[in-house]
RNA sequence: GGGCGCAUAGCUCAGUUGGCUAGAGCGCACCCCUGAUAAGGGUGAGGUCCGAGGUUCGAAUCCUCGUGCGCCCA
């Protein structure tokens, strides 16, 4: 035997393992995804749950138009995780994706490339560009779904324009016209009298615009408040103020605020002479006779608005009386606080007049001039020019205080730029209130699950105060509504039969064929119109709202072609789905099959910054998805979106992911670290581990291991990721890694590689590898995957993605241990302080180093536990001492005076009592010796 | 302006039906280890529970009114 030192650290089992530390994700993520996709993991799945109870999370389609942003991504990976979670809890749960096509934004920035091209492109031309347009994103944001690791049947999605999903729209509209829903009346839209077409919203510029604005005063005919006026005064009158005097033809009603005060004055009218009563806002009084050159004033009376509700007037210039009104939208901004209201030229009119039953007056023509429904002193005028001999009329009759140009925002056409109108037109209705639709559908609301739960207020509340639903569109994109005028009596006829008959032939043929084919090749057999008997039809131009066609989704998706069966389980959006999508599937599902199209309707709040404002990129706090993907990795911002609880708004920052990407490191090395002490235990039969041979610890760590199954399973049955988050990773962090893997090293390095005690350990290291990397999975799923490919057991073959939520073991469960842990973690508390002052004392720098001294009055739970105090808190020994009574515990520590064993660093009072073997302690003496290793 | 929400350490979250000195992890600071090493361990400092009233013996928790932020309307 040499007196050279032993290379001991050569006979320790330390970790070993090619799971590497970096992970890479960039990298590893796409090779991950390849392979899955080579595997057909996806149909593999779909196979291994065939048979199982049906859960179906129905994709809300996103709008196939730009890359994907965070928004997106939290929604996808929220969906990703929902439905992976329900595959592991052993549900079959298929996930068909699925993309809006159609619809403005798409058609306008085709328009838009076209440039002066466009009003010389066909319809059809347009919409075969606006198909290459949308595919083309299909294309781009599947990609990026992909490589977030989102699973689910990307190679068959459900479009908007696919002609199958085309049919089930029609199929949906047909049987609303069955059961009499869908109607046609008059609306407001803004109009381009230049260009003659409908324009959206979107479609307007806002410009700078100078416009004539008119105070009028309006003779009441009844409803003065009482006391006001006397006999023989002068009549009372309500004053209004307007900057489209053109638009008073189509005046039915003012509107007041209910709640504002408003007051009757009397006061001579500088110009005329006259002593005029008139009824204004309180708060305006003052600023309005000011503007009119009115010196002086008397007040008659002051009442609430709600006091003017059912008084009358009449009209200036027409024979009509008309009514004041109830809005909550007027206000003493400007004006005179009372609106002068013309239901066919203002979306805000519009919707008053619907509360009041008013009716919609229009008589202005295509391009912008008045029709013979007019006054015959206007008739053929366009509006602008109407504007002058209105007033004039006004004046002479005596009802105009003063006018005076006012310089506005006006909106504009985006394409000719020349100043828009309000006009009604005939649009396609859903009517909520048809058949106690609007009852219905909150009857099916209230049989909804909503979380969070006041979803179901909010959406309650929307439905309960919406107006009927404007279905139709003046628009190029989109899936026709089939109405078809008879040329000879103008009748549009649009029966269930008809939708039906062309639902048919866009199956075939694709909606483009209402576009592309002549009216005579696509008419229904013997079509005869209903009203004069005629044969002769032309097509009609609207096209469907989106949301009507999103909202269909429920028949073309699942319950038709894709054979997901209906309703859903689960839709999952935004909470501003509970005015879009949400609504518009419930409606139309209501509607056409008397019930919600899903069960559970779940809802998460909007991407903000990390000071909870809205990310734009105009504010600079906007994170790309692309690059924040490729930069940090999918499964980190996958672990970050589940950390936090998406019910609120979700607090999204540079910094926020590389905290994230911290806690993914700190996961990423439990495994590392176990999966390094496995490599030898690959293989072994862990039927072969004596429940006896495990260890008091081994048995605590498998019970807190249950513990974390039961926790994380129950999050994941009420979707809270964020709390399956935070116990696994404290788990990870807290009791493995802070406490048992530490504790293990010990044994895991220094016993016999194939002996109990360190088979023992490597089987509790096995099980905490298989079921952290199992609950793990719906969360990170490539680095389960990779974790999972590491295992010890089993086949490599085998995804992760196909097995199952692990099950806690009940024989796992052992109260007395958990009692006794207790204490023994107290005390452990209380000695790592112990040795922490001794560190600060530079008396030792390891816990190895320190001796325990423990003085206590029930010496002997101490005394019988000392080794696993020791053990725990990883010290040289533990001394115990019975106390006197009521002294309690009393905890020292000091520096051991044993020796240190050159092998196992362990302090040990029989290093040095071996001559053969001077720097190696007892244990490590046998362990060397078993192996053969000590033989000279 | 209206409807629906949210607000507890720097960050992410706990905190039963009101009841110990409001907790955890991360981060941070300091220390230790160098056999998990671009790792690991220990200790510690961080809170006007958004604000103001109110109810109560007692309020993070219940009520009222505000403030800020978000979504949806107007």
């Amino acid at each position: 035997m040499s007196n050279e030192p032993k290379p001991y650290k050569e006979t320790l089992n330390l970790p070993v393992t090619r799971f590497e530390m970096k992970a890479n994700l960039s990298d590893r993520e796409p090779r991950m995804q390849k392979r899955w996709h080579e595997e057909g993991l996806y149909g593999r799945l779909r196979a291994a749950r065939a048979g199982r109870p049906r859960r179906v999370l129905h994709d809300g389609p996103p709008y196939a138009n730009g890359e994907i942003h965070m928004g997106t991504l939290l929604n996808k990976v929220l969906k990703d995780m929902v439905v992976r979670s329900l595959s592991m809890a052993g549900f079959d749960s298929p996930y068909v994706p699925g993309w809006d096509c159609h619809g403005l934004p798409i058609e306008h920035k085709v328009l838009k490339d076209l440039g002066s091209r466009a009003a010389s492109t066909s319809h059809a031309e347009i919409r075969t560009l606006c198909q290459v347009e949308a595919l083309r994103w299909v294309d781009v944001q599947r990609e990026q779904f992909i490589r977030l690791g989102v699973m689910g049947d990307w190679a068959h999605p459900y479009l908007t324009l696919d002609p199958r999903y085309e049919a089930g729209i029609m199929d949906v509209l047909a049987q609303l016209v069955e059961s009499g829903y869908v109607a046609r009346q008059l609306k407001p839209i803004h109009w381009c009298m230049s260009d003659r077409t409908a324009l959206a919203e979107a479609e307007l510029e806002y410009k700078e615009s100078t416009t004539p604005s008119i105070y009028v005063n309006f003779q009441m005919k009844s409803g003065v408040p009482a006391g006001w006026s006397s006999a023989g005064s002068p009549p009372f009158h309500v004053m209004i103020w307007t900057t489209t005097p053109w638009t008073l033809p189509a005046n039915v009603a003012v509107a007041v605020h209910p709640e504002i005060v408003y007051c009757g004055v009397e006061y001579v009218d500088p110009e005329t002479g006259r002593t005029m009563r008139t009824i204004l806002a309180a708060d305006l009084v003052k600023q309005v006779l000011e503007k009119g050159g009115v010196r002086a004033h008397v007040e008659l009376g002051r009442c609430a608005g709600r006091a003017l509700e059912h008084a009358t007037y009449l009209h200036p210039f027409i024979d009509r009386e008309c009514p004041i009104v109830l809005a909550n939208y007027v206000s003493v901004e400007d004006g005179t606080g009372l609106v002068h209201t013309a239901p066919g030229h203002g979306a805000e009119d519009f919707q008053t007049g619907r509360a009041y039953r008013l009716p919609v007056l229009s008589p202005v023509d295509e391009a912008g001039r008045f029709t013979a429904e007019a006054p015959d002193w206007i008739q053929g005028l366009h509006v602008f020019a109407a504007n002058k001999p209105i007033i004039e009329r006004l004046r002479e009759s005596g009802c105009l205080y003063r006018e005076a140009p006012l310089v506005h925002s006006y909106p504009h056409c985006w394409r000719c730029k020349k100043p828009v109108i309000f006009r009604a037109t005939e649009q396609w209705f859903i009517l909520v209130d048809h058949a106690n639709l609007r009852e219905r559908t909150l009857e099916a609301i209230a049989a909804v699950r909503w979380l969070p739960s006041w979803g179901r207020n909010r959406i309650e509340a929307m439905v309960s105060g919406r107006p009927d639903w404007c279905i139709s569109r003046q628009r190029a994109w989109g899936v026709p509504i089939p109405a078809l005028k008879c040329t000879g009596c103008g009748e549009q006829v649009l029966t269930a039969a008809t939708v039906r008959h062309f639902r048919d032939l866009f199956r075939r043929e694709g909606a483009d064929a209402w576009f592309t084919r002549p009216t005579d090749e696509i008419l229904p057999e013997g079509l005869r119109c209903p009203r004069c008997g005629a044969g002769d039809f032309a097509k009609e131009g609207d096209i469907l709202d989106v949301w009507f066609e999103s909202g269909s989704s429920h028949r073309g998706v699942l319950a038709s072609e894709f054979n997901l069966g209906y309703p859903a389980f689960m839709y999952l959006e935004g909470s501003d789905q509970h005015r879009g999508w949400f609504q518009s599937s419930i409606l139309t599902a209501v509607g056409s099959t008397g019930r919600a199209p899903f069960e559970t309707v779940l809802t998460h709040g909007f991407v903000v910054d990390d000071q909870g404002r809205k990310m734009s990129k105009s504010l600079g706090n906007y994170i790309p998805a692309e690059t924040a993907t490729a930069k940090y990795g999918a499964d980190v911002l996958r672990l970050y979106v589940a950390s936090m609880d998406y019910a609120d708004d979700i607090g999204m920052s540079e910094r926020g992911i590389k905290e994230a990407s911290e806690s993914y490191r700190k996961i990423r090395n439990t495994f590392r670290y176990i999966l390094g002490n496995l490599e030898d235990y690959r293989g072994f039969d862990p039927d072969l581990v004596e429940p006896g041979s495990l260890h008091e610890i081994d048995r605590y760590a498998l019970g807190r291991l249950n513990a974390l199954v039961r926790g994380a399973r129950a999050a994941y049955e009420e979707f809270e990721f964020y709390r399956v988050f935070q116990r696994v990773y404290q788990f990870c962090a807290v009791e493995l890694s802070s406490f048992y893997l530490d504790v293990l090293k010990d044994r895991l390095y220094a016993e016999s590689p194939a002996g109990p005690d360190r088979r023992a350990a490597q089987f509790v290291l096995a099980k905490l590898h298989e079921q952290l990397t199992l609950l793990l999975a719906p969360i990170i799923p490539h680095t389960a995957e990779e974790s999972w490919d590491y295992r010890p057991e089993g086949s490599r073959a085998t995804s992760v993605h196909l097995a199952t939520f692990p099950e806690p073991e009940p024989a796992w469960d052992d109260p007395e241990c958990d009692a006794r842990w207790g204490w023994i973690l107290e005390a452990r508390g209380r000695i790592l302080l112990e040795l922490e002052s001794l560190r600060k004392a530079k008396q030792i720098g390891s816990a190895q180093e320190a001796s325990v001294l423990i003085v206590a009055e029930d010496a002997d739970r101490f005394e019988a536990h000392r080794g696993l105090l020791a053990e725990v808190c990883n010290v040289a020994e533990v001394v115990v001492e019975p106390g006197v009574a009521g002294s309690g515990v009393a905890i020292a520590a000091r520096r051991s005076a044993h020796a240190k064993c050159e092998r196992c660093w362990n302090h040990r009072p029989e290093v040095g009592a071996s001559p053969a073997h001077p720097t190696l302690c007892g244990r490590c003496q046998r362990v060397l010796g078993a192996a053969g290793a000590l033989e000279p």
